[in-house]
DNA sequence: TAGGCATTGTCTCACGTTGTCATAACAACG
DNA sequence: CGTTGTTATGACAACGTGAGACAATGCCTA
């Protein structure tokens, strides 16, 4: 790749007068900004980023540490939307895959300081709570908030979701809904178990005694689910559900199959509703499952506004998601 | 972020010391290298990129160029065998969603010419042939390959990984196998059909009249399954087919439903295998899709080492799938 | 005492870009 | 005519790093 040097030596100029070109400074002859402009043409000429960086003390990078996130095809939103953002806003995003605590994420920081990234985006897997140390360079936490606070948050709503999803669900009838929750790792589940209660409550129900751990997740190992065992309990019974809430869509599948099995026709016999819609399960799914879509797109947006803008607050923002209806219920 | 200037000046020492220290001269004292070692620690000092880009003229960044890669599920794995090779090998890389030919595409590619990218990884989709200009800096192409071959590609053996399955399917005694391939736009399809077709005629079978297009790719719309239409006619016949081959995963799962409501059962009705192996629907479906495996994340390492060694060839590389057995045949 | 070696320092340059300041040519004005 | 302002251009330094050439210091050994 030529240099700014090689160009004025073509142009028979000075460094400065392309530099002015390059930079739209308005104070050039136009037959000299038209000479130069054809011959950066002719070489494809881009101006080095890394001695623009030198001489700015900017970097125009923002880092984007992926937990896990990328292998996990619900939250790959998450990314897209905070590299549209940086695209707008002429920033440079760097993606790192890495695992909380090992190796990688050290080497993914300190590749990081080395580009001097103006601001580092932390996204989690799963809304959950993590102790995230403070750093020089300004973070923002993505699907997940530091427990002391010290950090700018963007979550899911999920109470809110819950809470909408639940009062859905009752005014189209339905009075004997079960949850099958999220496991108690995954900060969510507690706060959807909330959000599905309070609205019973308002409805004048107590559901407590119908809402399920229904996922397991050991360590090092895929997470597990318990639809199979919990159903055959739940249809079991005299007053069986009139509707099945899922923590997932990916839940809500292995609940179709198990109805299946039982014999059971999911909205005729039993309804059935979920978070997340996830592509694309929830619309290949027979009938098409009625889920509360997760802000992941919008989420991913914001953070990078926040990252690029470098709030000083450490609030956590909390957004809210979309019904997406189907056929399930 | 401090300067080795800085370090210098708290150490007491020079410019030239540090500089020792951080590139590793074997020429420096233990206690001095210990002393700076600890400052640097203690800053947290990182040294700079842009100034080492600059200096060494070498930028150590390999481009990524994903046409919808990163928002089609089956294909993140390419994004991480690419990353994982180009972090072992002490390189950064740099991701792109683009749409090819919009101006997306353009700006990554000028983005990375300004970063002095030493390569670029372009991925597609799906397996297919396109016309890709030369440029400066040597491109891989990555899930297809160029119609004039001016650079090297890595591919799945789309035809070996359809003539293996099949194989797989006979020994276990099918005969009368249906392949509800992918849309004529993909270029795996007619080599799959190939595969398929090659590997009947081995066994002394003519299955021509077996090989249906399944997928409808609508510009611009998201592509529409034809199993409905296409398995009421084959089951309507008086020769069933025992086994549904799908051209992917998400078609099985179509199938799955469209043979549910038909009141057949997978596996001991009509049997059902496909390509893909994609996370998490095989493994969700039941009975578990047994699935030819596509090599997206070999693909993927493969082909940022190409892009690291900077391979003269244009050679097209065709990687094996691995089937994976479940429970559907 | 001289020579050898290990360690550290000084000085200089180069990478590509851009901000500051200076210079040149020329027009407008009193 | 001299002064001022405008337009166009150029010279130079500096960003942080790394490398070469070479000198200086101190310690050890012959």
């Amino acid at each position: 790749m030529s240099t700014q040097r090689e160009i004025a030596r073509r142009a028979k100029t000075s460094l400065k007068t392309v530099s002015r070109v390059i930079n739209r400074d308005p104070l050039v002859n136009q037959a000299t900004r038209a000479r130069i402009e054809s011959i950066i043409a002719e070489l494809g000429y881009e101006p080095s980023q890394a001695a623009r960086m030198m001489r700015s003390q900017k970097s125009n990078i923002i880092g984007f540490l992926a937990d896990g996130v990328t292998t996990t095809t619900s939250s790959i939103d998450l990314v897209r939307g905070a590299q549209d953002v940086a695209w707008e806003r002429g920033k440079q995003m760097m993606l790192f895959n890495i695992e909380r605590g090992a190796s990688s994420a050290e080497l993914a920081e300190s590749q990081l300081a080395a580009f001097r990234a103006e601001a580092v985006i932390y996204a989690a897997v799963f809304h959950q709570a993590i102790d995230f140390a403070s750093s020089t360079t300004p973070h923002v936490l993505l699907n997940c908030f530091d427990s002391e606070s010290r950090h700018p948050a963007i979550v899911p709503d999920d109470y809110r979701m819950a809470y909408d999803l639940t009062e859905i669900i009752f005014q189209r009838g339905y009075r004997r809904p079960a949850f099958l929750n999220l496991g108690s790792d995954v900060f969510a589940s507690g706060l959807r178990a909330r959000g599905f209660l309070d609205c019973a409550a308002a409805h004048g129900l107590d559901l407590a005694e119908d809402v399920h751990t229904a996922v397991a997740s050991p360590a090092g190992a895929p997470p597990v689910f318990m639809a199979d065992q919990i159903l055959t309990v739940l249809m079991g019974k005299e007053a069986q559900p009139d509707l099945i809430l899922c923590g997932q869509d990916i839940l809500a599948m292995d609940v179709y199959f198990v109805l299946g099995q039982m014999g059971l026709k999911v909205k005729e016999d039993v309804a059935v509703a979920s978070f997340d819609n996830l592509d694309p399960i929830a619309e290949l799914l027979r009938p098409g499952l009625s889920t509360m879509a997760l802000p992941y797109y919008e989420m991913g947006r914001r953070a990078m506004e926040l990252a690029i803008e470098g709030s000083a607050k450490t609030d956590i923002h909390r957004l809210q998601g979309s019904f997406v209806d189907r056929q399930s219920f």
